[in-house]
This record gives C-alpha cells, structure tokens and sequence, in this order.
DNA sequence: AGTCAATGTTGACGACGCCAACATTGACCA
DNA sequence: TGGTCAATGTTGGCGTCGTCAACATTGACT
C-alpha cells in the first residue's frame, strides 16, 4: 500500500509487465516485446516474467489484447462524435466513422495494429478466457453494433446481415494491412485517403 | 558445369540460398528464414551468405518475392482453368477465380502467405529493382488485367475502375490475414468457404 | 605465370528464449 | 507469537541467433 519503496516483491508484476510491453509494441511493433527488455523495463530482472506467462507468446498475446482494446477505444471515440442526422445517414455514417477509425489506428499506431494481430485468439472458435472484454471495447461486437444498426433502420436488408460483419471487417482490414506492411506501405498520406474512400465506397455500395 | 564436387565456389549460392528460405518458409513462415539455418540448408558455413545478401531482412524480402511469384502462379492457373462461356459472365468467373486462388493459397501455403507479405516492397511508390517480374505471375498485375477485361467487355462502367484494384485487393487480402494470422484462424473449412463467397460476392457488387 | 576481386570460412561478441536452482517474502495457522 | 509454505523474484548457465572482422580459396584476366 504504501509508496514503491525497492521491495523484493514488485506487488502487480503482471500489469506492469503488460504496460512495458505495450510501450515496447507501440515503437517496434511485436517483435519488440522482448521478454529480456521487458523485465528490464519493469524493473525486475529477466526470467520474473516467467512467474505471470508461460513463455514469450503467451505475454505477446495478453499485451496483443491491450493492444486491440486500444483500437477498440480508438472507434468508440469515433463513433461518439457523428453528428449526423437522420436515423439512417447516421446508421452509415457511424459504421463508416469505425472503418476509418479502424484504418487510422493501423496508420498511426502501426506497433500496436502489427501486435493486435500478432498473436490474436479467435471469434469463430470456442473463446477460452476474456469473460466481459473489460469496458466493451472489442473492435468485432463493435462492428456487429453498427451493422445490426442498420438493419434496425432499415438501410440494408436483414436477410443481408449475416457474414456482413465478415466482408465489412475483410475490406478494411485488408486494406490497412496493404497499408501497413503490405506493398502499399509507404503510400502517400492522399493516396491512403483515396484509397481509404474507395474501400469504403465499395464495401458499403455491396453490403 | 561439371557434378556438383565439393567444392570450394558453390557457384550458384545466390539461387540456392533463396530456394532453401523458399522451402523453410513453407513450414514455418518468415520466422523459418533463419540466416544460419538458411545457410546450413544450403550446405555452406553459416555467413555464407553475407557475400549475397546485405542482412537477413534482404535474404527474407528475395525469399518473399518467390513466394509472392507462387502465388501469382496458381492464380494464372486457376484463371486459366475457368470455363464459363459468354464475355461478360467468363471475365466475372475470372475474377473470382483469382480471388478464390488467393485465399486458397493463404490458407493451404500459410507459410509462403505469411512470407510474401514479411518484407514486401511498393507497388505505390516507385520501383526500386524487379525488371519484368519472370514469367509475369505479379499478382497485382494480374489483378489489374482481370478488372480492365471486366470494363473492356462492359461488365463495370469505366468511371469505377480507377481504384477498384485496391478495393478487390484490400477484401480478398483482409479475409486472407484474418483466417491466417487473425481471429478467424482456425475456422472449420465450411465456414471459411462460405465466408470466402460472402466476401467476393460484396465485392463484386460493390464494384 | 601472376595478380586481384569475388566468394566462402573461421572465430568471436552480445542478445535472446528458456531451464534449473536458489532466495525472499507475505499469508495463514498452531 | 512464532513457524511453515507456496508464491514470487533472482542468479547463472545453455544453445541459438545476427552480425562483424580477419582470413582462405579460387577463377578470370593480364
């Protein structure tokens, strides 16, 4: 309780260890979550970690999980400042507010978009642990929101709806891969917004 | 020119060196491509192979462009094999043949996927090497031909062309990572099927 | 025949993941 | 109140990795 005086026992090891790797993954990415500099960072000697995680992937993937918690974040703020009216120009204009918000995390914080999927468990798979996903910040029930949205309005049919979160997530996905660590890295910041525009034209015209 | 003696040149070490990161990277993805194991495949000393290669991201982009080469090579056949009659309809099923090879190839060539896209160069920004691209088996390039045919034989008004690459690029890719690295990894081959078909068939619509 | 640049080898260094053995500590119970 | 033990952190070591520097071998060209 009382202040960190150097005490053999750290007290929260395992959120510290998952910060440091955070920090760690927001520079370099996931190959930067190195279980020796983490340690370092924390403050304890290499090896603690292994105390809180079995070996390094099993830490990449809880620092993974901070790591789309963050993009999660990222497309609640987005979706909050629509200020669209209409029920249904606003049902669009908030799935669309999460697609760029999803693409903009990928460009801004690409460390923390390469280590989101690093090691990333699955949707369609039994889920094993993550019982409430913390404040509700999964970027996937997010997007299944928006789209039952727009079914509820009525802007697309519902016999539409199933597998749409699947293409939806495809196409923005894939295109802030390309953008990422795919050969259109490195494309000039307008060319991202064309290209960005386009997706998302193609994809909403489709749904 | 004569048997391979032991000898002390290897006389084609560039090649060979490339083919063997080409066959660890089958299995085990761009990690695989390891320098020393790379070498020791190859039947040199480790270090080898700084003669060829500037470091082992350099070796590892080689390795990725013969494996993107694989890819653009089953597409060409999978385009080839298409046998719908009628302009329009046939420049349809081939599209869709190449999109279906590329995810295919993601999911049966997980290694040589993940390879290809590990240290890829731009096709936004200029060229830096890579003449003609052997044979032609570029993917992008082929991606490219399948979606002017479509506007040649009047399936999609010329206005949506420019850009569309990116659009059919970006959800065939995203569907691809997320069933290979990303949280839809490991879902049962029907699922995947049919995501696959709800993917190409937004896309298409969209275009 | 002789020279040299290209090509391959050897040995070393620091960093990494992981293992085994050991040290410290707080919580719980007699 | 004092003792015990499992949880937690540390130390040291092993094999592997990427890379560097120095050295060895060779074919091509004069």
């Amino acid at each position: 309780m009382s202040a960190e005086k150097s005490r053999y026992h750290h007290g929260n090891l395992h959120e510290a260890l998952i910060d440091a790797g955070v920090e760690l993954a927001r520079e370099g990415g996931p190959s930067a979550v190195v279980l020796r500099a983490v340690n370092r960072e924390a403050g304890v000697s290499h090896n603690a970690a292994y105390r809180h995680f079995a070996d390094q992937e099993d830490l990449l993937a809880a620092v993974g999980e901070r790591c789309m918690l963050h993009l999660g974040e990222l497309m609640i703020e987005r979706t909050a400042a629509v200020r669209a009216r209409g029920a249904v120009p606003r049902a669009w204009a908030r799935l669309e507010a999460i697609g760029r918000a999803y693409i903009e995390f990928a460009r801004t914080e690409t460390g923390w978009f390469r280590t989101a999927f690093a090691g990333a468990v699955g949707h369609g798979a039994p889920e094993s642990t993550v019982p409430p996903e913390g404040p509700g910040a999964d970027p996937y029930l997010l997007l299944n929101a928006r789209l039952d949205e727009l079914v509820e309005v009525g802007a697309i049919p519902a016999e539409r709806r199933p597998g749409a979160e699947i293409a939806a997530w495809s196409a923005v996905h894939g295109l802030s891969s390309l953008l990422v660590d795919g050969p259109l890295r490195a494309l000039p910041d307008a060319e991202a917004q064309r290209a960005m525009a386009i997706v998302l034209g193609v994809t909403t015209r489709g749904l």
